[in-house]
DNA sequence: TTTACTGCAAACCGTTTGCAGTTCC
DNA sequence: GGAACTGCAAACGGTTTGCAGTAAA
């Protein structure tokens, strides 16, 4: 645990939001000015592989780190492109029967929904 | 309409494929050798600007060409990247109620199945 | 002659990689 | 000394853009 895995891990914490890496740079060189783009990637890609956060693509294509990593859905702005969390009492029962699944085995459903946020409408 | 863009929707046309924009140059490419990729992506951004195609991102990134317009989801296999199309039945009831929204409005909602596809598994 | 379209090459953006230098045990 | 980690810079893949040349009306 070096200071610059210490400080991404900070600046994710407790976050509600979907940073990009270069938000994640900002401000974690807020706290440690030296910390390099690629050292944030790194450690980004191992909370990654370890489980501890979440990744997804935003709308422009580039990847969207989330501190969140219980299994969650989201809105998305399609015109200011924010992103919000959004946790279905109901599950978001979506299912396929096996006609539907012609082999293919589930192991996760991600749904995203578009519109406006209240800003944008 | 040029000889070009007579050729990308050609292309298109029937296929139930999933195609990348090199995809889409190779197979133009087959008929007309000279079409050029900017070309490629100009006419397929016009094309899905008139809502003839779709597109979205697929799990490396890039941008993937869906000549099937009409609203339907995806099976992705996560090992191969190969996507399926699926349209549920029960037309994918996931519905948010007004507290759930936050003042967001939807239009569209996207679903994805994450899993490996039969060859993977 | 004007207008729209093409093809090339360069620019661009986000991400990854190679590598030399550093730190810590 | 060796292992792990950092930061720089270069490379990379996919997409977009600027621009000069071409074709069509």
């Amino acid at each position: 645990m070096t200071a610059q895995r210490r400080v991404v891990a900070e600046v994710l914490d407790g976050e509600h939001v979907h940073l990009s890496a270069d938000e994640v740079l900002d401000r974690a060189q807020r706290r440690l000015p030296e910390i390099s783009l690629a050292t944030i990637y790194n450690t980004l890609n191992e909370l990654v592989a370890m489980g501890e956060i979440g990744v997804f693509r935003g709308l422009e294509g580039g990847l969207r780190y989330d501190p969140n990593a219980d299994r969650h859905h989201h809105l998305l702005c399609d015109t200011c492109a924010a992103i919000f969390d959004v946790t279905p009492k109901e599950s978001a029962g979506v299912e396929l029967d096996e006609l539907e699944r012609r082999g293919f085995r589930v192991d996760r459903t991600e749904v995203v929904f578009h519109g406006r946020c209240p800003r944008c409408q």
